[in-house]
DNA sequence: AACTCGGTCAACCGCCCAAAA
DNA sequence: ATTTTGGGCGGTTGACCGAGT
């Protein structure tokens, strides 16, 4: 585990990129494109790692990428999002087209946490301000990329876990629990906890991604279980209505 | 003019996970 | 089944900038 993707001490260079680096990699990718990014420094002169490499392209160089200020419908996007998904920059950033997790980050850990706690930050990116390395002009991004987050794909839970995978399909398939429950003469404890779930938060989808893994699942689960904030926010959406309906619009899931 | 300070953001680090070997 | 590799993510660092003194 020792080499990771090229990030030894000799390459590492935390030196900003070059016209002439950007080009090569630039180059580089038109003939290879993504992927395979330990292989960069072998076969181009780029002295870079791979993940710097990475790094450079999905931020900076990738030609969808829209740069400049982030306009109030973003930022306050940005917010809800936050609120909901807490610091998963790429999820966030995946909401937003042309937007970097990096660049939300930072405008998060710059101008939003103050706003949230009711600082005033300065306006951000003054106009006057030259980026150290800003050698490529904004392009225009591309407004129509797809936005996609899958829902949760409950034959993950194992068999085992059956009252949190009944409370998983509760979130999933709210409808049905109830359907079941009007069949079912004798509930199970199961389907009442199920039911106690879907009335305290309701929930048409449980907005995680599919990527969510296994651990982070089962700790939203623990947490819904206990009934924290933090678990409402995370899985409940009724907290934030606005958002709500806005996530839960088809053409977003 | 020279220096300090705080804000910004590109770049890197360290960890994690999934796929490949 | 285990190890290695490649890639992704959030957190942190540090260079650069303008403003203030």
């Amino acid at each position: 585990m020792s080499s990771r993707i090229g990030c030894s001490k000799e390459v590492m260079n935390r030196v900003a990129w070059s016209p002439l680096e950007d080009q090569i990699l630039i180059d580089y990718i038109k003939i290879h494109g993504e992927g395979k990014w330990a292989n960069i420094n072998k076969k181009t002169a780029l002295k870079r790692s791979g993940k710097s490499c990475r790094l450079r392209w999905l931020n900076y160089l990738r030609p969808d990428i829209k740069r400049g200020n982030i306009s109030l419908e973003e930022e306050d996007l940005i917010i809800r999002l936050h609120k909901l998904l807490g610091n998963r920059w790429s999820l966030i950033a995946g909401r937003l087209p042309g937007r970097t997790d990096n660049e939300i980050k930072n405008y998060w850990n710059t101008i939003l946490s103050k706003k949230a706690r009711g600082e005033h930050p300065k306006q951000p990116k003054d106009a006057k301000m030259i980026k150290k390395n800003d050698i490529k002009s904004s392009s225009p991004a591309e407004t129509s990329g797809a936005i996609k987050t899958n829902t949760l794909n409950l034959s993950k839970i194992p068999d085992t876990q059956q009252p949190l995978k009944v409370a998983a399909d509760a979130f999933l398939h709210p409808q049905s629990v109830h359907d079941n429950a009007k069949v079912e003469e004798q509930k199970s404890d199961e389907i009442q906890h199920a039911q106690n779930l879907v009335k305290e938060f309701n929930v048409g989808e449980l907005l995680l991604s599919d990527d969510t893994s296994d651990s982070e699942f089962w700790k939203l689960c623990d947490q819904f279980e206990n009934g924290t904030e933090e678990a409402s926010h995370a899985l409940g959406l009724g907290q934030y209505p606005l958002f709500s309906e806005e996530m839960l619009t088809t053409d977003w899931i």
